[in-house]
DNA sequence: AGTATCCTGGAA
DNA sequence: TTCCAGGATACT
């Protein structure tokens, strides 16, 4: 334990981190080519490399928890962080990787990206068109689809546990574990609940909770709990996991009420809430 | 719908 | 030295 933190308790990259990699990164790379990738672990990248040497970056997009390195003619580099991938800046010159570093992308003049990955569960993948690597038929928070009517059609379709929803990439995409739990405490509705029988209230405080978490994580720059590998493309952490109402607060007294946040596990993840007043 | 799998740092 | 956590995927 530190300062009451279950330190095995990693928070991951999820949309508000991977948002923030995005933003900074673009600052970084648009406009320029890149000059080589090494790929340090074999694992860790997917596709031909070599396709994206000498290619003009255009913009950077984001997909769920996806990274898109778009290139001028549509051909991209994608990244996903799974659970402790990294994506750090070196300028020219600087020295040092980073202890895990598994694939390196160079750029014309001596600057990098250093993907970092402990567990060696993300990858970074070269695709010839970004646009058919998103995952048709889910919804996204900040996306056009994301609508209180199109978020209660696809609640109203499973009993499956309303947490176990708001994770499944194939249902809404972005929402992880730190996520899911702030957003369900703060619509004070349990992670068990089946999903379709939230009433249209619920739904609707529900959403908003959802949105209302990723908007003020993303201000926050990203959530970096003691234990965790998420980092700002400098390097520094986020600052969300300051605000932590419930996820990594096991044993806790509730903010909400009199009750204790309890922890549990639902479909093997830890699962955060105040049976008290999150009903 | 539930469970094994990948992988490894660090808590126990 | 052992064992756990976790996102996504592949099975059963």
């Amino acid at each position: 334990m530190v300062n009451g933190f279950r330190i095995l308790d990693n928070s991951l990259p999820e949309l508000p981190e991977v948002e923030t990699i995005r933003r900074q990164a673009q600052e970084k790379i648009t406009g320029k080519t890149i000059a080589g990738i090494d790929v340090l672990e074999k694992k860790s990248f997917i596709g031909d490399k070599n396709a994206a040497v000498g290619k003009t970056v255009s913009r950077l997009g984001r997909c769920a928890k996806v990274l898109q390195i778009i290139f001028k003619d549509g051909s991209a580099l994608l990244m996903h962080f799974k659970l402790t991938g990294q994506l750090l800046w070196r300028d020219a010159g600087a020295s040092g990787e980073c202890r895990f570093a598994r694939v390196v992308i160079r750029f014309n003049g001596g600057s990098r990206l250093v993907f970092c990955d402990a567990r060696k569960f993300g990858w970074v993948k070269a695709v010839p068109d970004y646009k058919k690597e998103c995952a048709a038929g889910a919804i996204e928070p900040f996306r056009d689809d994301f609508t209180q009517e199109n978020f209660s059609r696809v609640l109203k379709k499973s009993r499956r546990p309303i947490k176990i929803i708001l994770m499944d990439q194939a249902v809404i995409g972005g929402i992880g574990n730190i996520y899911a739990n702030e957003a369900l405490f703060l619509a004070r509705i349990d992670p068990f609940r089946p999903a379709n029988t939230l009433t249209a209230a619920e739904t609707k405080k529900l959403h908003a909770a959802i949105l209302n978490v990723l908007k003020k994580a993303i201000a926050c720059k990203g959530s970096s709990g003691k234990d965790e590998w998420y980092r700002q493309l400098n390097g520094l952490p986020g600052c969300y996991q300051e605000h932590f109402l419930v996820y990594q607060r096991g044993g806790k007294k509730c903010f909400g009420c009199v009750g204790k946040v309890t922890r549990k596990n639902l479909g093997g993840r830890g699962t955060f809430y105040c049976p008290v007043c999150q009903r």
